[in-house]
RNA sequence: GCGGGCGUGGCGAAAUGGUAGACGCAAGGGACUUAAAAUCCCUCGGCGCGAAAGCGCUGUGCCGGUUCGAGUCCGGCCGCCCGCACCA
């Protein structure tokens, strides 16, 4: 006999003990089944988990758990990207050391997803800011700067001058520090970088091969790599208007067909020419300053209007001697991509249009589209940058796009000046090398020395790792490495000599961009990784997590992988050979009367779905109910996970996480779907034991009857769609086939209840009831267990094999069709699994409803679709 | 502006080009109960006919097209969401 009451409570922590002393989720190097790499994104140790990491680390976890059972050997581990600002935040806030906050939080937030009932192998748990993880850093950082993959160099960088530090891009809002409200600085810093840009071309060309990640993911990565074909054309210039020293112009354009376009050419305020005429131009100095000072927030450039000075320089067209094109300095000329120069055809770009609009300098249109008449087509207040035919441009009159383009680019390869050619083919992308150097505490230090004789002198791999000191204070703003006593003030390695350290530690994104293939072997202590170990467990076969790592984390992990090729700690390009992004999770808002924002534990829900009232628990004041948003803080509308797994269990949770919604689109957390869910473990924990009742006959009985029959089809074909789904991670759907089939075997059991006693249906209703139980497992392995238990087997449900599918089960003998006539469902026809198309079509020609449709009409054809559909066409 | 995705009942959603709405939630009705909860059974896109079983029409944002057959493929609109963005 079984409980009443599945009490999840008591037999949840009893599992997870099991599980754990039986170390049944310890992953083992070198077992010989074929092996599965499944990971989930591991956690920034915040303190607590949010409902986002319930739903992620409950996708992968029936992924291992599936996997596990069809045979694989399942590498499944977790571990904390424990590096970040937060922690010195904390420090700050709280005087509390950020290595000592981090242990905390991952000690709190280890418990909580040991409660969620994870197939983990624990024993593989890494920390970033542990000096055992992140002295191979340094030592990959030494490798890679032997390779020539690492580069010292200035940059400019968003600069907050309240504390002292560099920011990130997304760190700057309206112009202001995030933290401190300065106003944010355009500085020139030395600054280390990783050279993405060597492997940009190669990053781009693999994700063609990337088929198991998502379309949007790889678009994106796409996008952001921006790989373009132009030219670079050198402009001669006027000598009677340019300073001494300057003689040409070199620009980067996609557009070589737009050349007799040309109305000005435009330089990036940062230009070195820019700067020369300044020199002796204090009104164009002054514009500069001015344009810098706008800085690159986003704000800022989205409301910036478009902005020159003439310099009084002309330039040359590099096909006419005698036309010379303005020299202008613009606000909106990048330095850092192509050349930081242009040459400005207004006709056929939108920004080069306004420019010419506000100065006065016209357009000549070059480009004609199909269709219309060269000699009426005007170009006003939009450019026109699509295809066509063309025109006011001498040579190429009447070519293509594509054949103008050609044509400049030939003539003016074969032209020089000065030995050089004026024009070469050029690749150009969007993507930049990644700069990694933060002035922060809590990072993996860089492991560098500078000596004032030596240089820059990389510390010796036998002294790693630099681990950071503990004896730091955050009572002023500021870099704590860079103020320490005596932790940079060093002997140089090379000299001997008095030398410092490199005070920047590494950006976190570094930490995460290796941490997958650490996992492999993290017990490894003189080497990053073990080759043979690396290797045969990298790819990672299912990747999951959110979208908003679809670029940074990603790409860098992408490239760092190289990186690791190409200096012998791995052996492969791609890390991750199945992405899966997954949606949010997300709740309704509430909001009291003065327009604070109200927590869902605090309010009541009354009324029905089209006319729902909240209050307040306390007090009974209206509550609005607003919007369905995204769980976050600042609105208030989260959801603890430990109360939910207090009140229903890690089961109901992880149930509803998977059953509401498909896995990549966002999920509603309700309260009613966490109770359709609790309600559902109560119905399975109730349905095992009834069958658990039924006393099978120790053999297979060797015929069944048409109950049993119909009874083991249903398992059998469960099976076969429930497996199904979950390669495919369709797990709603899966979710939905176990429903149904539990609801079947519902029904069996009672009208089995009323009638006679049979041996084989009770013995199918036990195969029916094993098979069950194994297809929630992944999702529910505490109930799963427990089932397993009642259903009298002595081992552990984590260890058993997913059962097979006979295949015969799943082929009827009659198949039942529907049958269309001109399209129009009018009947439907029963016939032998095997027959022939002419008695299907005569069995379907001599149904009532067939003719009626008909109207005495012949039929003109009749198609057959076996096993699917029958179509008669008058 | 460029790129990507999505649009199906009251709601979340299913559906290799082949019976649209599986499954769940909500709702309505019934059984059990002194009552409630829990549980079980039935109904549940719209319109119409029928006492009922059932039948007919209509229906996947809008307009076209391809096809014996379109939620699915193609073209054009409309709407929403996401990413990138003075990238020459």
């Amino acid at each position: 006999m079984t409980a009443d009451r599945y009490n999840a409570r008591d037999a949840e922590p009893r599992w997870q003990k099991f599980w754990d002393t039986r170390e049944i989720f310890a992953t083992k190097n070198d077992d010989p089944r074929p092996k599965y790499y499944v990971l989930e994104m591991f956690p920034y140790p915040s303190g607590r988990i949010h409902m986002g990491h319930v739903r992620n680390y409950t996708m992968g976890d029936v992924v291992a758990r599936y996997k596990r059972a069809k045979g694989f050997n399942v590498l499944h581990p977790m571990g904390w990207d424990a590096f970040g600002l937060p922690a010195e935040n904390a420090a700050m806030e709280r005087k509390i050391n950020p290595g000592t906050w981090t242990q905390q939080n991952i000690a709190a937030m280890k418990a909580q997803l040991k409660s969620m009932g994870l197939s983990l192998d624990w024993r593989r748990e890494i920390a970033t800011c542990d000096p055992e993880y992140y002295k191979h850093q340094q030592r990959m950082f030494l490798d890679f700067l032997k390779a020539g993959l690492v580069e010292r160099k200035q940059s400019k960088v968003n600069w907050d001058p309240i504390d002292q530090t560099v920011l990130a891009n997304e760190q700057v809002i309206d112009g202001r520090g995030w933290r401190s409200g300065a106003v944010v600085e355009q500085r020139e810093l030395t600054q280390w970088f990783f050279k993405i840009t060597a492997y940009a071309q190669d990053l781009l060309d693999a994700l063609h091969r990337l088929e198991r990640w998502p379309d949007k993911v790889r678009t994106m990565q796409k996008n952001w790599i921006g790989r373009s074909e132009g030219l670079l054309v050198r402009f001669a210039l006027d000598p009677k208007t340019t300073p001494a020293g300057e003689d040409e112009l070199e620009i980067y354009t996609t557009r070589p067909d737009t050349l007799f376009g040309a109305k000005f050419m435009a330089l990036s305020p940062d230009h070195p020419l820019a700067a020369a005429v300044a020199k002796k131009n204090p009104a164009l100095a002054a514009f500069i300053a001015e344009c810098k000072r706008m800085g690159v927030a986003q704000e800022v450039i989205d409301k910036a209007e478009k902005l020159g000075f003439d310099t009084g320089i002309k330039a040359v067209h590099p096909f006419d001697p005698s036309w010379k094109l303005p020299v202008y300095v613009a606000n909106f000329i990048l330095m850092d991509y192509g050349t930081g120069a242009i040459f400005g055809c207004p006709a056929h770009d939108q920004r080069d249009l306004d420019f010419v609009n506000k100065y006065g300098l016209g357009n000549t249109p070059v480009v004609c589209p199909p269709d219309v008449d060269p000699k009426t087509f005007i170009i006003t207040g939009t450019a026109y940058e699509g295809d066509g035919r063309m025109i006011n441009s001498r040579f190429l009159d009447g070519m293509t796009i594509a054949q103008a383009k050609e044509e400049v680019a030939r003539r003016l390869e074969k032209e020089t000046r000065g030995n050089r050619p004026v024009a070469q083919r050029q690749v150009n992308f969007r993507l930049r090398d990644w700069g990694i150097s933060r002035q922060r505490y809590w990072g993996c230090p860089i492991p560098i020395i500078h000596c004032a004789k030596c240089g820059v002198v990389p510390v010796p791999i036998k002294d790693l790792p630099v681990k950071l000191p503990v004896d730091v204070d955050f009572d002023r703003p500021g870099n704590p490495l860079d103020r320490h006593a005596t932790w940079k003030h060093v002997a140089c390695p090379q000299c001997g000599g008095p030398a410092t350290r490199e005070t920047d530690t590494m950006d976190t994104f570094v930490d995460s961009s290796w941490y997958f293939a650490r996992f492999t072997d993290p017990w490894d202590e003189d080497t990053p990784t073990d080759r043979k170990v690396v290797d045969h467990w990298l790819p990672v076969d299912q990747y999951i997590g959110g979208i908003e790592h679809a670029i940074l984390h990603l790409l860098y992990s992408r490239f760092f992988t190289r990186a690791m090729k190409a200096t012998g700690h791995a052996g492969i390009d791609e890390p991750f050979a199945g992405l899966f992004t997954q949606g949010m999770v997300v709740h309704e808002t509430y909001r009291a009367a003065d327009g604070s924002w109200v927590a869902p534990n605090e309010v009541d829900i009354a009324g029905s779905d089209d006319d729902r009232r909240a209050t307040l628990k306390a007090g009974g004041a209206p509550v609005e109910i607003g919007p369905i948003e995204k769980m976050s803080k600042s609105k208030r509308n989260t959801v603890d996970p430990d109360d939910i797994i207090q009140t229903y269990g890690a089961d109901t949770a992880r149930w509803f996480m998977l059953s509401d919604s498909p896995p990549e689109r966002d999920v509603n957390w309700t309260e009613r779907g966490v109770q359709g869910a609790w309600r559902f473990t109560q119905r399975l924990w109730r349905l095992v034991g009834d069958a658990a009742e039924r006393s099978a006959p120790p053999s297979r009985p060797a015929e069944f009857s048409a109950p049993a029959l119909a009874l083991r089809k249903a398992a059998h074909g469960a099976l076969a769609k429930v497996s199904d789904a979950i390669e495919k991670l369709h797990f709603n759907v899966a979710v939905a086939h176990i429903y149904e089939f539990a609801g079947l075997l519902q029904g069996t059991l009672s009208e089995a209840q009323t009638g006679r006693r049979a041996p084989d249906v009770d013995w199918a209703i036990r195969e029916a009831a094993d098979i069950l139980v194994q297809l929630f497992n992944p999702m529910m392995p505490h109930l799963a267990e427990e089932c397993w238990k009642v259903l009298g087997h002595q081992t552990a449900i984590a260890e058993a094999a997913w059962p097979t599918v006979e295949p015969a089960l799943l082929i009827e003998d009659t198949v039942t069709l529907p049958v269309q006539v001109n399209g129009r469902r009018r009947a439907e026809v029963t016939v032998a699994r095997d027959a022939t198309n002419e008695d299907i079509q005569a069995a379907v020609l001599k149904l009532d409803a067939v003719q009626k449709a008909l109207e005495g009409k012949a039929p003109k054809k009749v198609i057959i679709v076996p096993h699917r559909i029958v179509n008669v066409v008058a």
